[in-house]
DNA sequence: CGGGTGATAGACT
DNA sequence: GTCTATCACCCGG
């Protein structure tokens, strides 16, 4: 519950330091922080999703498109990449080495600490469940703008720490991409197994 | 000032 | 569970 005298401790930035899809993969378990004044919040990721820069025709980064937006992606593993998507905010976890513009999108968490926080971000008519079962939800529960865009997550005051992992890892064709090309098939969604608060999605 | 960028909440079956 | 109307910000010119 809330108040819990857990102390979350910020990952090693070397931690980031890996391929893509092996990142999104260690992700899945690691909690997501964000400490506040007005208190703690943090949520194990139980859903992750890769995206391949320059041969991916999902990421904002193919063909090496670097604008002012996707600049942060050609820069240091574990930096921060938020985007705005109408009214949402969505998280990405810059990978790669410099020069190489690779990302892993948060999708979704469990709610572990700061749940009222949490409820007060979403509203009090949602269950629970609802609160962080996807992208945007995720962003709009733990408080996260785009003013940490350019941020490492390995920074206070938003940061990954090291969680209890998964119980079972599950990979699967990524969600809201285009038809268009076929990495839209390839299995670089990763999600736990039966955990609810994984976002739904056609199959 | 126009184009690009998918997810959300709620109603309905 | 399934469907769909509605939602705003950043960027480049």
């Amino acid at each position: 519950m809330d108040g819990g005298i857990l102390l979350y401790v910020p990952i090693d930035k070397d931690f980031f330091e890996r391929p893509v899809l092996e990142l999104a993969r260690n992700l899945v378990g690691q909690y997501i922080v964000h400490e506040l004044p007005e208190g703690i919040m943090a949520a194990r990721i139980v859903e992750t999703e890769a995206y391949h820069g320059p041969e991916d025709r999902a990421a904002h980064s193919f063909g090496n498109r670097r604008t002012k937006r996707t600049e942060i992606m050609f820069g240091a593993p574990g930096l921060v990449y938020t985007y705005q998507m109408h009214t949402h905010t969505l998280m990405n976890v810059v990978c790669g080495p410099v020069g190489t513009p690779h990302a892993v999108l948060i999708r979704a968490a469990e709610p572990v600490d700061g749940l009222e926080l949490m409820r007060d971000n979403r509203g009090l008519k949602l269950k629970m469940k609802d609160w962080t079962n996807g992208p945007g939800k995720l962003s709009k529960a733990l408080g996260v703008t785009m003013k940490y865009y350019g941020h490492h997550w390995s920074d206070k005051p938003l940061f990954i720490a090291k969680g209890p992992g998964a119980e079972k890892i599950e990979t699967g064709p990524r969600v809201g991409i285009g038809n268009t090309g076929e990495a839209v098939h390839y299995p670089w969604r990763f999600f736990e197994k039966d955990n609810p608060y994984v976002s739904k999605y056609r199959l």
